[in-house]
RNA sequence: GCUCGGAUGGUGGAAUGGUAGACACGCAAGACUUAAAAUCUUGUGACCAUAACGGUUGUGCGGGUUCAAGUCCCGCUCCGAGUACCA
């Protein structure tokens, strides 16, 4: 029988659904394991060759974890939600969900065809309503929690209301927008929506006017991590800040929680540090600034060590203050910088780091010198962090430095010896001066000292500040999950639980209404009764975000079909939270923050068990794609081969990488590629057309983009997974290059000729040797120590190794045979199933044992030591393995070798280290 | 600017401080074949040398620690990723 990898994937693929060899319960009687990818956004294109890379790995992870005895939950789903299915919709006319499901079945075909180990009866879409019922839950609960600082716990709203009517805010601690402050009474009288007003203030999931990024194009607002470099991620449009009525949710209440749990995660440093600068804490202290007789406003810093270098004060823009501060007299030029700013997008603003302000005519009284300070406006400072108005030190900050050098404000330098007549002086090192009572610290000492005066005198308080925001939560867009929010009197009511799903309605375009509301507004009947026969109410308009529905799919997968809870209690008991999650750095900032906060949230609620939900993360590399050129002679249609491209005038031209073969170009299929190119003419190198090649992002255009069922119809699923793996370490990113595949091809059909010899089955019962158990042994204690460190690349260098081995050994013993596939069945499943089959084995190669390395085999019976001589290794001897270090020393002495290089000197030293090495210094 | 990675043959990449380049691709030679493909065998960092042995050099650059450095420490160069008027 010949290795016919076709009709062997077929089959076995075939085999695991007909027997549901993946399906999984919660089978208490073994150890569970969570295995999870970030779940994909099925987009029209299609999968390529780059995006399962991250899924074979997490395949391999699953059927080991499986084979180790533990109960793995290995699921999978779609994040269906998106902007490219909306966009195709406002094109075409053709429903999201139309596209959508297209695509989804276009993904489980390509899947399938890779033999993933997914339990495909758990699957989620967060489209479907049935699934999106508990992201709407969620919703509802967060509108109903405030956040309890003292506790650091999300609480429910009811507390609260409590509080106030019996003693107005007096002994709350809660997260909140403003600082409110009032009695019972002032409560008491307050009319509902006032109180409705007030718990805003406070709720988890809460509208609030704020500063958005509005996409025109897209007609949205985005998210921050949405936006990169001032313009959106999808698409690539514009952004402008504008300030909207929204759906927020206060993550920043999680900030400090969200920064400690990074601590108890097993995540790369460089993910954590990413996570770490985007919560960025800063710890300083806000001071009070009065201006006039009665203004009072804070700013924050973290250098209230240089609170005498003060020599001006800064508003943002967009700042409330402007308005109250700015003088008859300079209103005007006021007015006319607000309105520069306001016109410039994000993009602008990122890209012009001009200095630029203006002077409001108000002075502020400094805190301890009593001087006047005058106030500028500027849009360096940003309205969204700290207060909004920061205390300029130019002498110590870069950016207070252009400033002032701008404008020509005075410099007070405040460290010994520093020289500022160039450039501020901003490291935190030194000796203080012109500072009172702080004159002659260490800037170390000062930062304390200061902020202890501040607060001594009454003047402010030490306070940490985060960068991280709050999150917008409403889209003005159709393809998302609908709130659960309905208006009366123009105050938000959450829909019963009892009455969820609200389902996304029917539009007849997906487009804005006339009237500029989101598309929702179009639906017929966007209403809801709360009372059976009572008045109809408005709906809400917008729809959630891209994140809404990924934040906490990974607690849906535990209990899919649940249809009175997100997941059980007994169920979210057992499977507890993700014990590896494998998917792209891309979701750092967004993604696995959300997550993170969301299932926080559900922790304070009860409904998650643990804390954190990715208890281990490993990110997969990007694969970049590998491009290939044709070289035209210019004004002609002949092709010149690449090494003889230097001696024409030639033009590099994209090919189709599916019709190049190891950077051979196939002239025929070239000649039918393109009409263009029917009648090309070639001049070749060795009878072969050679093409140039180049690094770049695999995409349509490039005419690179490497389809996985080609490469499964090829050389089958088997060679694929193995050569993804193959290729490099798992989080780097590299291109992908079809050169190469051919030997792990080969290393399969080695494989399969350990087992059959002109298509006899040769496996025999006869005792293993030795050499057969150690070659075995080896590769047992290699393959498990790589796979548990995710160095997939090298565990298949130690299956070639051990193939060869035992194929020179001409090993054809059952048990040894046996030990390997099993060891092989992760990475290449189908093959593995098959010769498990053939060897007499009835029952699925997923129920067999993982095999235990046995020390006995791997024993040496001798070791070579490389000798050498002052650290350089000359030539090696061979030792039994219980050779003592004297007799070592001796023999190596001895020999004739060392003789010629130690030269009659006498050696100052000699090292040996055992089985390894025996050094003599001379 | 800051943070985090990385730099090893023609290529992808291996190396708990201990014989650098495992494994694979490619290439070359040979075997089988009328021939090609497939398969198998051998060789393959560079340089020098040879009938043969052998030698020199070598992990981005410059220093250091060590009996011994691709690996550890200090200072650079270049490349990649993330992030940025965050006070």
């Amino acid at each position: 029988m010949e290795y016919n990898f076709g009709e062997i994937e077929k089959r076995w693929q075939q085999y695991w659904v007909d027997h549901q060899i993946y399906k999984v319960t919660e089978d208490k009687s073994k150890p569970k394991f969570y295995v999870l990818d970030m779940f994909p956004y099925p987009s029209g294109a299609g999968l390529h060759v780059g995006h399962p890379l991250g899924y074979i790995a997490s395949d391999i992870f699953s059927r080991f974890k499986r084979l180790q005895g533990y109960n793995v939950l290995h699921p999978m789903g779609y994040d269906a939600y998106g902007l490219p299915a909306e966009q195709y919709a406002i094109q075409t006319g053709q429903h999201p969900s139309v596209t959508t499901q297209d695509n989804i079945v276009r993904y489980r075909e390509q899947l399938d065809k890779i033999g993933f180990s997914y339990d495909w009866d758990r699957e989620v879409q967060t489209c479907d309503p049935k699934y999106y019922k508990w992201t709407q839950w969620a919703f509802i609960k967060m509108f109903h929690s405030y956040y309890c600082n003292s506790e650091q716990k999300a609480k429910p709203i009811e507390e609260l209301i409590t509080n106030f009517e019996k003693q107005g805010t007096k002994g709350i601690d809660a997260a909140g927008t403003d600082t409110l402050e009032f009695n019972a009474s002032e409560w008491n009288v307050m009319s509902e929506k006032e109180q409705q007003d007030v718990l805003m203030n406070y709720r988890i999931a809460y509208l609030g006017d704020t500063m958005v990024n509005w996409c025109a194009q897209l007609g949205t607002v985005l998210a921050n991590d949405e936006v990169i470099d001032g313009v959106s991620e999808r698409g690539g449009y514009p952004v402008e800040q504008r300030t909207m009525r929204q759906w927020l949710l206060r993550v920043s209440a999680f900030a400090q929680r969200l920064l400690e749990g990074l601590d108890t995660l097993d995540w790369s440093d460089s993910l954590k540090e990413t996570q770490k600068n985007w919560i960025g804490r800063s710890e300083g202290a806000e001071i009070s600034f009065t201006a006039g007789d009665d203004v009072q406003f804070d700013v924050f810093t973290t250098r209230a060590d240089t609170i005498f270098g003060v020599t001006f004060m800064v508003l943002a823009p967009e700042s409330e203050l402007v308005d109250t501060l700015t003088t008859d007299e300079q209103r005007e030029e006021v007015e006319k910088y607000i309105n520069r700013t306001k016109k410039r997008t994000e993009r602008e603003r990122i890209a012009d780091r001009s200095v630029s302000g203006v002077f409001s005519g108000a002075y502020a009284t400094h805190p301890f010198t009593k001087q006047p300070i005058p106030i500028w406006i500027s849009d360096y400072v940003l309205a969204g962090y700290g207060t909004g108005a920061i205390m300029a030190v130019p002498a110590h900050d870069s950016r207070d430095y252009a400033f002032a050098k701008h404008f020509n404000l005075p410099i007070i330098p405040l460290i010994e010896g520093c020289d500022v007549s160039e450039e501020s002086f901003d490291a935190k090192e030194g000796i203080m001066i012109n500072s009172d009572f702080m004159n002659g610290m260490t800037v170390e000492e000062a930062i304390k000292k200061g902020i202890d005066e501040v607060e001594a005198r009454n003047l402010g308080y030490r306070k940490i500040n985060y960068r991280l925001r709050d999150a917008t939560f409403s889209r003005q867009r159709y393809w998302g999950e609908p709130f659960p929010i309905y208006y009366k009197d123009g105050m938000p009511y959450t829909v019963e639980e009892k009455d969820l799903p609200i389902e996304l309605p029917e539009v007849d375009k997906f487009l804005p209404t006339e009237t500029g509301e989101p598309p929702l507004g179009r639906a017929k009947d966007w209403t809801y009764t709360p009372v059976v026969g009572g008045d109809a109410y408005p709906l809400e308009l917008n729809t959630m975000p891209g994140f809404a529905g990924s934040s906490a799919y990974y607690l849906r997968y535990m209990d899919p079909h649940n249809n009175d809870a997100l997941v059980s209690a007994d169920a979210n008991t057992y499977w507890q939270n993700v014990d590896l999650y494998i998917g792209g750095t891309e979701h750092a900032t967004g993604h696995l923050i959300y997550s993170r906060f969301w299932n926080k949230f559900l922790f304070d609620l009860g409904v998650s068990v643990e804390a954190e939900p990715f208890k281990k993360l490993v990110n997969q590399g990007m694969i970049q794609g590998r491009s290939n050129f044709v070289y035209r002679i210019k004004d002609t249609n002949t092709f010149v081969s690449l090494n003889l491209k230097d001696q024409y005038d030639v033009t590099p031209i994209h090919v189709d990488v599916n019709i190049v073969h190891n950077d051979v170009l196939d002239v025929d299929a070239f000649r039918n590629w393109n009409p263009e190119y029917k009648t090309a003419e070639f001049v070749l190198e060795d009878g072969k057309y050679i093409c140039g090649w180049a690094v770049e992002k695999m995409s349509k255009s490039m005419f690179n983009v490497v389809n996985p069922d080609d490469i499964i119809e090829r050389y089958g699923a088997d060679t694929l997974r193995l050569y993804e793996m193959f290729l490099g370490p798992l989080e780097q990113s590299k291109p992908w290059d079809t050169n190469g595949i051919d030997g792990v091809n080969r290393f399969l059909k080695k494989v399969w000729g350990l087992f059959y010899k002109n298509n006899e089955l040769v496996v025999t019962d006869a005792e293993p040797t030795k050499e057969e158990l150690k070659a075995l042994h080896k590769l047992i204690k290699k393959v498990s120590y790589d796979i548990e460190n995710f160095s997939f690349n090298t565990s298949i260098s130690a299956f070639m190794i051990c193939v060869n081995e035992l194929t020179s050994l001409k090993c054809n013993n059952k048990s040894i045979l046996s030990e390997l596939i099993v060891c092989l069945s992760p990475f290449a499943p189908h093959i593995s199933e098959e010769l498990w089959h053939a060897i007499g084995n009835t029952e699925t190669i997923c129920n067999a044992k993982w095999p235990e390395v046995n020390e006995e085999y791997l024993k040496e019976d001798s070791f070579s030591y490389a000798i050498s001589f002052n650290g350089k290794a000359r030539f090696v001897l061979e030792f039994p393995a219980d050779a003592t270090r004297e007799e070592i020393e001796k023999t190596v002495m001895e020999h004739p070798n060392s003789q010629k290089w130690i030269d009659g000197k006498t050696p100052k030293k000699v090292i040996v280290v055992p089985n390894k090495i025996v050094n003599i210094v001379i």
